[in-house]
DNA sequence: CTCATTACTAACAATTTTGTGAGTTGCCCA
DNA sequence: TGGGCAACTCACAAAATTGTTAGTAATGAG
């Protein structure tokens, strides 16, 4: 999906390196993925189709792909539970409440 | 730029009036933003030519851009001043500088 | 006056992100 | 054993962001 040769990567690659900050956006980066995290920091558990409700507008697509993301920067973890699917907040995930509230809380 | 007719654009739009840390996370959202931003923290003015600067690979097109977007969202205001033009951060932008804190201290 | 510099803008191309529609696989229930 | 649902995946298309190249207007130095 990237390629891993063009200005436009390498310039994002140099300001991840450069700016931890930079790095920290990137996580949260992603049209659906403060909805998803917020839905998390509520409910603890959900799945697939839990989300669909919850976003009634995401693609089965994007949904996944903000999931698969966020799975592999360990946000969060994907679990095969008796009664389905769940995706739940790893700890690191927890540690980004702090910044969601400030972005929530912040006004003018 | 913008299309003011697609999903895209409307599922966009529906994010950041239904969750305000959408509407703050856009404010911030741009490849060199961050930067561009933290450099006005700590220097309080700068000009284009000092942006340009501070981060070499930026290109005129995009330095221009961004600065118009923040300008239009109040975050910094463009100042003609004897020796040339220079940037600031309104208020509103140096109301951010907890959040930008926030992404910059955040870890693993 | 001429040249260089600063602060841009415009046209266009490349890259990336997002959306659509149609499958697929595994499982449960009747 | 056939249908339905959950949780995906795939190929493709649309849209948005980013980058490249070549300008332009205003200012100041020589």
């Amino acid at each position: 999906m990237r390629k891993e040769s063009s200005t436009n990567f390498e310039n994002q690659q140099t300001l991840t390196d450069f700016c931890n900050a930079s790095k920290t956006l990137q996580l949260i980066s992603g049209r659906w993925k403060l909805s998803l995290l917020f839905s998390l920091l509520e409910h603890d558990r959900r799945s697939f189709s839990n989300f669909k409700q919850l976003l009634p507008a995401i693609s089965d697509r994007m949904l996944a792909l903000h999931l698969k993301q966020m799975t592999d920067d360990l946000l969060i973890t994907k679990e095969k539970i008796e009664d389905g699917v769940f995706y739940t907040l790893t700890e690191k995930g927890k540690s980004l409440k702090k910044i969601l509230s400030n972005l929530a809380e912040w006004q003018i």
